[in-house]
DNA sequence: CGAACCCTTGAGTCGGTTCAAAGCAGGTGG
DNA sequence: CCACCTGCTTTGAACCGACTCAAGGGTTCG
């Protein structure tokens, strides 16, 4: 046990992956923590689980031990449903987190799977719990993140119940661009890091009707697209789209 | 400070609406708890908290400060997008919380609605933080209960991105069943709170549809519908209709 | 008893899917 | 270095499920 932990130390120290030395600390558990409290959490922290792209951080049905935080890469999480059908229930960049679902029943209801290569903090759940119960700081911060999961998903729920398909994709990439903007990249011109397909899983439609949306978002210069690299042309039009496309009975 | 301690402890024995004597116990934040935090909990939870019908627990906006657990009766939470429309994105009966997406903000960003007069039992979140740091079972409840809503969510998004008119109104009355059932409440027949719109709104769906589709289960054999009367023939085939109304190539 | 609200049913329309074919990028191996 | 292959994307044409619009009947409650 003791060994255990002087290897941990060494490896953080070689690494500097420590949650007191991260530029994602704004974003990510240790906000509103003060450095001592930051240390506990760093003792803590599994720093450093490296996915490639295409594999799997955990699969539903997997026990469930951590919650974990992305700490650069992207990741999608998606249902499965008995017969087969799929459906993107969230993409993960750099300073969120994943796992959440599992907590309820101790088994992972859905698989998280890496876009491209993600550098991946582990957070053993039983041992967060327990820093939690000290720290308060800490527990607000946990409850928050939890509770803005809640949130994002009312919002897609919103999305895929009342939005039409021109709607949908503008919310969409409105929503990656502010994410970016938070995180210090340009709002206004990124990387798509899934397929089409995907895209579509996400936002409940099919990956041909993503593409011709873009196409005609393309056409009117909202925004260009080539292939997976988009370029946010007028963000106030694609604001626009949002709520004119229908109903949009406001008197 | 001391007059309304004891006037909330004669309020308590008065009504006997305290947690250790609720019939709910199992199913709410109790669960788990030995008598003596059990105990300590009860003088935490603000009991009985009427809601008249069609009467809002909370609004969007409203500042955030306690959670809520429904008692008796029935509400439905939606939000509302800044040009009218309005998606229901729960229902919830007894034995259930609400308000935890307000935790992230620290304003509620959905509305609640009683859809019958209903008896809430209101938390005070601050003081909820408080206990269950000394309490770890309610602790490890609490996050359940949000994490549970989250898993609730996930599969609200594959209903609404994925599945068929039918396969969503056999998913809704199969899932209202078994939550009567496992309130000791028969799982073949009840009475549906709501409207035929708020359905609808729930499931991504005009209220014209919702009608059509419970005629046509009605015509099958399904179900027998009577207003909001509902009851439920052949819930096994109501089962099938999940899943094989498209796709499936499960092969 | 009347008004307001809710529910049902029909006919026509349309947005998004389905099916199909072709273009394109990126990677691999000869 | 080119040829090839595989997976991704685009675009077209036909189709269909759910929506829209509209009218009529039922229920509830003051």
């Amino acid at each position: 046990m003791a060994s255990r932990t002087i290897l941990k130390r060494i490896d953080l120290e070689q690494s500097r992956s420590v949650c007191s030395a991260c530029g994602l600390q704004e974003l990510c558990l240790p906000i509103g923590l003060d450095p001592a409290e930051i240390d506990r959490l760093d003792r803590v922290v599994e720093h450093h689980r490296m996915v490639r792209r295409g594999d799997y951080l955990y699969r539903a049905g997997y026990p469930f031990r951590s919650l974990f935080a992305v700490r650069s890469g992207f990741l999608k999480s998606c249902v499965l449903h008995d017969d087969g059908r799929e459906q993107v229930t969230g993409f993960h960049m750099m300073g969120e987190f994943v796992g959440m679902d599992a907590i309820s029943t101790d088994v992972h209801t859905c698989d998280a799977v890496a876009l491209e290569d993600s550098d991946i903090c582990e957070i053993p759940f039983v041992t967060l719990e327990e820093l939690s119960r000290t720290v308060p700081a800490l527990q607000r911060h946990l409850h928050k993140i939890m509770s803005r999961e809640i949130v994002r998903d009312h919002g897609v729920m919103l999305l895929l119940g009342r939005m039409k398909a021109e709607e949908r994709l503008a919310t969409f990439l409105l929503n990656l661009s502010q994410r970016y903007c938070a995180r210090g990249y340009s709002g206004t011109s990124f990387h798509l890091r899934m397929t089409r397909e995907e895209i579509g899983s996400y936002l409940g439609l099919k990956l041909e009707t993503v593409s011709r949306v873009f196409s005609k978002f393309q056409e009117e210069g909202l925004i260009s697209v080539q292939n997976r690299y988009i370029e946010l042309k007028d963000v106030a039009a694609l604001k626009a789209v949002i709520g004119q496309a229908h109903g949009c009975q406001q008197s």
